[in-house]
RNA sequence: GGCGGCAUAGCUCAGUCGGUUAGAGCGACGGCUUCAUAAGCCGUAGGUCACUGGUUCAAGUCCAGUUGCCGCUACCA
């Protein structure tokens, strides 16, 4: 019997709202245990939230709730978004808990008795406004005052509890070496050995100023359990029960890079440190950490204030365009899973879409379904003679299905997408190459064609199964219209059989084949404005380059007001490497804000001849990558003889920012 | 400053143990096709594999250095 599979995504700070972070970690998750669950394995998905933190508190005050309350309804916000979006966890932990608070309380006196926490005396520069330590240098940075209300800073001495992180050092380092402990990617894992091997110091885990809220040091109930020891341990306390403790330990550990250090680090230690307790020798590491990347948005790093953030009513409003599965195939295929963010753009979600989707997988099912209707009523036909091409669509599924099922092992999880649309794209191939359409015009090529859908109808089951993992809702409609609605039986009974499953020749002529609406309804891009926002497409055609519209013969005033021109300061100019025409300009605006513009005028002007001299700047330009720059905006200039640049500027110096009218 | 990582087609990325002519998807262009969702298929263009040097019969791959970017960390502010 293998052991079970358990995977977990960290549990959500409370006080957030779920935003598309908290949707990528936990569909990843999601998407694994939806794979081992296909192969008939026991699994356990663990998500929840981590609600303990002091601002919590605070939060719920501002509010007019009771702790308990504002948390209550915050974690309902999760679960319930995590259950719209159909994620399948097991459980949802939340650590105001009793079940976990209690076995909280029970490891650390575990390790209060063991003397890996102990009682240290802790002094430092205390921010009474923040509740919390500054360190030294950042105190000193601070001018010994609060950053928030510039009160000054107090000296402050504390008996903290500490954990012993000091003594794991050494066996941490051999263990994420040797991949025991797995720490994934690569880089992420050398980053932790450097980070160890710089020495690892005791960390205080408590902090005094009991509010009521969190979980007390047992034995002391004026210190309470650090949020985020007591945040990791959910992992152990939810199956740390009699019908759940063969779940441990955690197969996969979904978490982002913010949190690598604790994962990789503080909680194994503990969890290395509880085991030596009798009652605690079954609690071994887990087995896999898996950090991953960030979105980024639009080509900028999310944030409010730019109006780029993706938070749960934009993630709402892509499944109501494209439905939850497209969602979840582009999160997944075009995600952050290695250690360089990814960006999130309408645009690129919906050529991924058009692309993988529409016009590949739901296009096939179509032309599939569509033939197997119109030449045999529906019903699977049986296979006829060997047709030229069949084997190798045959080979191509088996192939895809070997490389796809090694790589969701292997949480290659775009690797196993795009295994899966092979088999589609083998499909389509195959039926280009025969032409079943034109053989069907005579009814003597009918066991013929009957041959080709026959493949063509069983390479994709196959390809259903491979993607249902990304696609469950999609994949699930296509076992309908398949006639193996079984498979989503099996699977609510725990009874999958993938490795069965996706042995060829399982459809069985006669199979009614169903239509109906297309999966993946192809997108159109938006008609007039291609470019929405922020960064622009930076794909260039190279040859059709549409010659810009030269001067119109009239425009209406407001087609001037539309223009931002602005006078603007040359801060600074340099060259922009690898580019002989171009010079790199950081303009002035008013109050000081600058801007980068990018001008092909280094022929006529030396940058330091720039520096200091105004100039006329189109503020509202869409910005535009040249060389590797983003070029925000442009610098106006006359065309003298021989079509050289002579810039414009005012005829006296003006405020930055002045406007052009 | 220290440590680590990355740099491959217009874009996003594969590239195993060093081994044939460096690949995929998207995008562009041209053609074919009509079962299918303006879908599909074929073809073409597009590469100094960041740069320099080294090892080797052979380097995208190994080594050293350089540049740029990213992460961790230290220091400074």
């Amino acid at each position: 019997m293998t052991k079970p599979f358990y995977v977990t995504t960290p549990i959500y700070y409370v006080n957030d709202r779920p935003h598309i972070g908290h949707v990528f970690t936990t569909v990843l998750a999601d998407c694994v245990a939806r794979f081992h669950r296909l192969l008939g394995e026991r699994v356990f998905f663990l998500t929840g939230t981590d609600e303990h933190a002091a601002k919590v508190v605070d939060a719920a005050q501002e509010r007019g709730l009771s702790t308990q309350a504002w948390a209550d309804q915050n974690a309902k916000a999760f679960a319930d978004t995590f259950t719209r979006l159909g994620f399948s966890h097991d459980d949802f932990i939340r650590t105001s808990e009793a079940r976990h608070k209690t076995r909280v309380s029970a490891y650390v006196q575990a390790l209060l008795n063991s003397g890996d926490v102990y009682l240290g005396d802790y002094e430092g520069w205390y921010d009474a406004g923040q509740e919390e330590y500054v360190p030294e240098a950042k105190a000193k940075k601070l001018d010994y005052k609060s950053p928030i209300n510039h009160k000054p800073l107090v000296r402050k001495s504390e008996k903290n509890y500490y954990f012993r992180l000091s003594r794991y050092a050494e066996r941490l380092q051999q263990l994420i070496q040797s991949d025991t402990f797995h720490v994934r990617p690569e880089a992420r894992k050398n980053e932790v050995l450097g980070r160890i091997a710089e020495g690892l110091e005791d960390v205080p885990i408590s902090r005094t100023g009991a509010s009521g809220w969190g979980i007390t040091v047992p034995g002391d109930e004026a210190h309470t359990i650090y949020v985020w020891i007591d945040a990791l341990l959910n992992y152990l306390t939810t199956v740390d029960t009699p019908e759940r403790r063969d779940l441990w330990p955690a197969t996969v550990q979904y978490v982002g890079k913010d949190i690598l250090w604790f994962h990789a680090v503080i909680w194994p230690a503990l969890l290395l440190a509880l085991r030596e307790h009798a009652d605690y020798a079954w609690v071994e590491l887990p087995q896999t950490l898996y950090a991953h990347s960030f979105w980024t948005s639009e080509g900028s790093k999310m944030s409010k204030s730019l109006g780029n953030f993706i938070d749960l009513e934009k993630l709402d409003a892509y499944v109501a365009d494209y439905g939850l599965d497209a969602l979840r195939y582009f999160l997944i295929t075009q995600g952050p899973t290695g250690t360089t963010d990814s960006d999130f753009s309408a645009e690129r979600f919906r050529e991924v879409y058009n692309a993988d989707l529409a016009n590949t997988l739901g296009n096939c099912l179509n032309r599939v379904v569509n033939m197997t209707q119109r030449y045999f009523g529906g019903a699977l036909p049986a296979p006829g003679p060997a047709v030229e091409g069949a084997e190798a669509v045959r080979a191509a599924a088996e192939g895809a299905t070997r490389a796809a099922l090694a790589a969701y092992q292997d949480l290659r999880l775009e690797e196993a997408a795009a295994q899966g649309l092979s088999v589609v794209r083998a499909i389509d191939g195959f039926i280009e190459r025969t032409q079943p359409f034109k053989l069907a015009k005579d009814p003597a090529n009918l066991p013929q064609v009957g041959t080709i859908l026959g493949t063509c109808a069983e390479a994709l089951r196959i390809a259903s199964l491979l993607l249902w993992p990304l696609l469950p809702e999609k994949c699930g409609a296509i076992w309908e219209r398949f006639g193996c609605g079984r498979y989503a039986a099996a699977l609510a009974a725990g009874e999958a059989a993938l490795a069965e499953w996706v042995a060829w020749g399982q459809l069985a002529p006669g199979t009614p084949i169903q239509g109906g609406d297309g999966l993946f309804p192809r997108r159109q891009p938006p008609k007039d404005a291609p470019a929405p926002t922020a960064q622009p497409k930076q794909t260039q055609p190279k040859r059709a380059q549409p010659a810009p519209p030269g001067p119109a013969d009239e425009v209406g005033f407001e087609d001037f007001t539309a223009l931002d021109l602005r006078v603007a300061t040359v801060k600074s100019a340099a060259a922009v490497p690898k580019a002989d025409r171009l010079l790199q300009l950081e303009l002035e605006l008013a109050d000081g804000e600058t801007r980068t513009v990018l001008s092909g005028i280094r022929a006529w002007y030396a940058p330091e001849d720039l520096v200091g001299r105004q100039v006329v700047y189109l503020a509202n330009l869409a910005p535009r990558k040249i060389r590797g720059v983003v070029s925000q905006g442009m610098v106006l200039a006359g065309n003298d003889v021989g079509n050289s640049a002579v810039l414009l500027r005012p005829e006296r110096v003006v405020a930055p920012g002045a406007r052009v009218t």
